[in-house]
Parts: C-alpha cells; sequence; structure tokens
DNA sequence: GATGAATGAGTGTTCATTCAT
DNA sequence: AATGAATGAACACTCATTCAT
C-alpha cells in the first residue's frame, strides 16, 4: 500500500545544505504564491524562478521538470498535513472514541483552513501531476495513525475498527473539501462543522462492539 | 445563491437545430473522449474537433474559447447529475428520513461510478476553468430538491431542516469523491457506502425535532 | 541498396499545391542562404522561418523537425546532382570511356563550383542529420546510371565493369570534394581538373579488357 | 600556405607540465569517445569534463572555448596522420614513383581505417570549428613530405612535380575520404584500393618527364 | 456558413560560460 | 590552482485563435 513516488518526479537535489534548503523553500514558496495569485495555467517556469530569486538553471538543477516541481510542493503539503494528523491521533490514545473523531475534525478542518487559498490553488495544481502515488501515500499514513487510535478508544471496541476507521476517514476529509468548493457563509461553515461532529458521535454511538 | 455562469464562458450558440446540436454532442463527446484517453494537458482544440468531425473554425463557432468548451461540457454534466438527484427528491417525497439518505447515496454513487473514468477526467478538467459559478448553480438545484424531500420526512420534523439537508448533502457528495481519489477495493467501496448509510441514519435518529 | 529516407525525416506536406511548393521553395532558398552566410551553429527554425517569410507555425507544418529541414534541403540538392549525373551518362553513352570520365568529370565538377559557398555550406550542415541513407541513395543512382554508362564504351569491354566504375565514381567524387576543402588557386584548380582527366584516361588504358 | 590556426582557439595552456598533459590526454580521449559514442550534437563540455575526470572549470583553463576544444582534437588527430604521412615519404625516398604512390596509399588508408568510428565522428565534429586553417597547416606539411618524396624518385624526373604530386595527394585523400562515406563491403574497399594503385602507376607511367 | 492553413506569442528546457569559494 | 553551483540567453517547438477563401 505504501507507494512511493516514481523517481522522476522527484527533485534531483536534497536539502543537505542550509543554502540549498533556503533555495528549495524559496522555490516552494514561490510556486505557492504564484499558484495562489494566478492559478496553474499562468504558472511557468520562468516566473517561479524570478518570484523565488534564482535562475531558471538553478531551478532545473533541485527540480528536473515543471511535474516534479508540482509533486514536490504538493508531497511537502502533504506531509506537513499527515504530521499534524499523526500528531493529534497520538494525543487522542485513550480517549473516548466521539473525542477522537472530534480532535480529528478540529486538526483536519484547521489544516485546511489555515491558509484556504492555498487549499484552494494545491487542489487545482494536480492536472499534470500522476498523484495517485501522492496520495495513496498520504492514505496509508493517516490511516495507520486513526487506526491505531480507534483501536485505543476507552469506551468500546469495535468489531471492525478498520471498517470503521475507513468509514470515519472517508467521511470527514469528504466532507471538508466539498465544505471548501462550495461557498459557504462563516455560519454556515460552523454548524456544518458542528452537524459532522454530531454525525460521527451518533455513528459511533450506533456501532456498539 | 442562483449564480449564472459568467457568459464569457457560455457556448455561443444555443442547440436551437437539430444540426447544431448533433455538433454539440460531437464535440462533448470527442472532448469527453479525450479527456479520458489522454489527459488534460493533451487536450487541443485541434484534436476535439478532428474526433468530433467538424473543423476547428465551427468549434469556434460554437465555443468561443477553450474554456467555455470545458466550461459547457462540465455543465452538461451537472446538468444530468442535478437531473437524476431531483427526480430521486421527487420520488422520496413523504418516505422516512433515513430510506431519503439511503436513496440520495445510491442515486449519487451510481451516477458517479456509471463511467468512472469520465468522473475522474472530469474531475481533472477543471484547471483553467473558473467553476465556482458551476458548482454553486448545481448546489442551489440540489439543496432546493433536497431540502423540500427533507421537509416532507413522513416520520419526523426537523428543527432546522436547512441545516440538516446541508450537512447530509456536503457529507454524502464529499465522501463520493473522496472514495473516488483513493484506490479502494471493490469490497471495501461497498462496505464504505454501507457505513455511510448506517452513519447517516444514525444522525437522523439522534436529531428528532 | 535502395534505402529510402526514415519517414520521420520526410517533410510533412508535399508540394500538392502551387502555393504550398512556393512555401516549400522559399524555405529552402531561406535555409541555404543562412547556411551560407552564418553557418550551421547559427541557423535556428526562427531565423529561417523569417527569411523564408513565413511563420515558425507554417514551417513546422512543413518540417516536423529541424532535422527534418536539413533532411529535405540536402535531399533536394542531391536530388538536382543526381539529375545531372543521369543527364550526362544518358548523352555519353556509346562514346569512348575516357571521353565518358572526361564528360563525368566535368559535369561533377562544374556542379559543385556553381555555388561554391552552398556545395561549402551542404557538406557542414550534415552534422545533425542521418545522412547514410541520403547518401546510399545518391550513390545507388549515380552508380546505376555511370554504370550503365561505362558499359556501352564504344573502345572496350571491361573484364569487371563494376569494379572499374567504381573506381572511377569514388575517385572523381572523392578528388572533387577533396579539391574543395583546400584553398586552391584556380589555376591549381584546373590543373587539377586536367590531371584527373588524364588519370583516368591512363588507368582506363591500362586495363584493357 | 602554412596558415596558422587562429589564436582564439588554441588551447591556452600547453603541455609544459606532466600533470597538465596528462589532464589535455584525458580531455582529449574523452571528447573521441563521447564523440564517437553519441555524436557531436550530445557533446557537452559538462559531460566532457565529467567523463575526463576533470572540474569544468579546469577544462576551461585548457580551452576557452568549447570550439577550441573541437580544433584542437583534430589537430593533434591530423599532427599524428601527418606525422605517419611524413615517415612514409622518408623512407620511400629514391624507390620508383609507383611503389611511392602506393605507400603513400597503404600509410593513409591505414591510419583511417585503424579506429573507422573515430575517423567518421572527427569527420562530423567539423562544424562549429573554422577548419580552414587546420587543413591548410596539414595541406602545405603533408606537400612538403610528398613533394620532397617524389622529386627523388629513382626511374623518372617529372616535368612538373608540384602539379603532379598535387594531384596525387588530392585523388588519393579524396578517394580514401569518399569511400569512407559510402557503405561499401570490406572486399569492395580492397578492391578499390587495389583499382586506386593501379590508377596512380599508370598516370605516372603516362607522365614521363 | 464552414473550412483549415496560417499565425506568433509563449513555453519548457538546455548548456556554454563564469566566478565565488 | 581547482572546483562546480549558478547563470540566463537562446532554442526548438506547440497550440489557441483568426480570417481569407
Amino acid at each position: 500500500m505504501t507507494t512511493s513516488a516514481p523517481s522522476s518526479l522527484k527533485p534531483r537535489k536534497k536539502p543537505q545544505q542550509a543554502r540549498a534548503s533556503a533555495t528549495l523553500d524559496a522555490i516552494f514558496e514561490a510556486t505557492i504564491q504564484l499558484l495562489v495569485k494566478d492559478g496553474y495555467p499562468l504558472l511557468t517556469t520562468t516566473r517561479v524562478a524570478e518570484r523565488a530569486g534564482v535562475s531558471v538553471g538553478t531551478m532545473y538543477q533541485c527540480f528536473p521538470h515543471k511535474q516534479s516541481l508540482i509533486y514536490a510542493v504538493n508531497e511537502r503539503y502533504l506531509e506537513i498535513l499527515a504530521e499534524k494528523i499523526e500528531y493529534t491521533c497520538r494525543a487522542a490514545l485513550g480517549l473516548p472514541a466521539a473525542a477522537m473523531a472530534e480532535a480529528l475534525i478540529d486538526t483536519y478542518w484547521a489544516a485546511k483552513t489555515e491558509r484556504p487559498d492555498v487549499t484552494r490553488a494545491l487542489y487545482r495544481s494536480v492536472v499534470e501531476m500522476d498523484n495517485e502515488a501522492l496520495i495513496a501515500e498520504f492514505a496509508a499514513r493517516t490511516e495507520a495513525a486513526t487506526t491505531a487510535m480507534f483501536a485505543s478508544a476507552s469506551n468500546r471496541s469495535f468489531s471492525d475498527v478498520e471498517s470503521v476507521n475507513r468509514a470515519l476517514v472517508t467521511v470527514i476529509f469528504g466532507t471538508v473539501r466539498n465544505s471548501f468548493e462550495r461557498s459557504h457563509s462563516e455560519q454556515e461553515v460552523n454548524d456544518l462543522r458542528r452537524q459532522l461532529i454530531a454525525m460521527c458521535r451518533a455513528y459511533l454511538e450506533s456501532c456498539v462492539g
């Protein structure tokens, strides 16, 4: 299940030196800014390099194609997101199941809402990229963490933890994404979040093991 | 809430004549086929015209830009989807709420699964297109239908039908989309569908008005 | 022996229409002029198109790559050269062998000297191009014509016409090319031509069949 | 006639030190290997340096441009070739003229055939380089040696040694080159060599002084 | 109306060359 | 002296769009 990225999409240079790492950061930030400002179709390698303050040549030293740049930006984004989820899951070990679901919802929603334009821009940057592997790896990491969490629930044991877990994760992540695509008011979003929590709680209560 | 499409994205020619309509159909079909076969980045106007059996010139009569073509294809897709949902909602009027949710889930899932490659291809075709308006219009139509449905539920009355409805719709649509992005096995997908139904039922039972 | 050109190097558009043919001519002429003026390394597709008075796009309509352009220019050059040789060979049928050799030398030398800068430029344009096929085809056509010619010599029959023919052709063509690379004075060139004729005559007299 | 190379194409550093000379050799060898393996268009300064085991910087110490590298490689190749010819000419002093011609043919042909891929690769490397001077210098050295040789012929004295010599040299060198461009079988090549020797002998016999 | 040849701005990418370390 | 990361001008090539026929 842990598919690793196609090597052709990997950045060439690992951030071994401080300088190179700073360069990578600048390139990532430039990419995201341009994605947010103008959208994917106007994202050219030249403009990214310009805004990052490096030459195109240097950029191609780090990323052998435009694709690999996009890939790396998404990879880093998902890496950070996965870390947040793992952290939340560890922190919630042993709590009642409903509290776990609520923690997961809060974390995911907060992460996505922190820079909503970035979230949206990255959702849209995916066209040219083979993102199957990326998604699969993120899913694998995430499900490992959430499964461990729900398995440790204090108040109940599930007959089929994997099934319940998969349902919760898919529902939560999917709901957040969908809520992002619709232009809800802030109040509507908050209400939606409450309803989602309620729904998960009801669901968990309904499946006593 | 009923935002209509930006006029620049609308096809120039409405399908008033049989001939024109056949042309439009051919163009739509060609677009979808190419999208499925080669993906958005390889979709060129020339290739679409070729495969549709019309000249580029003719295609530009119908769609003033490439964008408007993509827009129209998505619009038509959502139009059909909305009709299916409206039909389901009308048919479920007066049933118990849980049956309504189940019917909605079945319809939506079936529609998306019917031609899964098309579903995926269209999800990915959205880059160049300002899809806010499209989504908003679809959401408006859908919510009108589902709200009317849930308001007619035989077994209970909701304190806040709009809130419950928004939650259900967002959760269901979001879950389906997310399940589409993950590479679940057929068995996992079926199980997920059952869990989603269970979740909605538990939720509906928990919010007795 | 008659190897035909790799299809990837062939021009896309056959000169079926008067317009297209004029375009092709303009492109060919532009290519040759730039080759003569600035040499291969400065020959860019943009400059060729500019000088030919067409857009790059149109040029790429005719020639799918830069390579195919260079290939076509050389092909056309060799085509004309081959025709001249064939004409000379036909005209010399039945003459004494020495007269044939002289006619061949005169024709080849004149053809190459007509536009010496073009000759030199094309010799140098060959780097990026797989010219094996081109040379082979030219050689095959040429040898067919010269073999037929020498076989009809009035004064003698060769024990091995093919061998004698190959020797004469290789020597003559090679000598001309080599004389082109050295910076001989006009007088030296004329003398060289006389000596070459003398050499061929002496050779032919020495191999009485 | 003794034109020396344009100073801009000369290598910067003369092989004064053992170390530098080893570096030069490595660079030359790397260049030739890459030329043979991938052809001129894929020959980049970086790859040459890599394969030679030196840094680009060091390579640019030795050769101020890519051109000068190519120039130097060809220069060295012609230097060795010229030495072989000079050696042969000295060894043949006083022999009959026909034997001289045969010795010259043997030497030249052997030198070119020793590493035929190198021969071909260098022929094709000449595009970017102003090779007039190189050829001229080689021609001057060569003609001095051959003229001295033919002037010492035991059996006859030529009315115009320079003219005869120029003819022989141009014919022999040109024939070998041309035979290299055509795809002759080994048997055909051998026969061609015999015919060329016969031709030179017949020619020499015909021009008794 | 319909056609499709022509356009040319704009793209990703390379690679000879430099220069701070 | 030696290095090799950084540079950026230059290139081959594409493709949305137009418009003469």
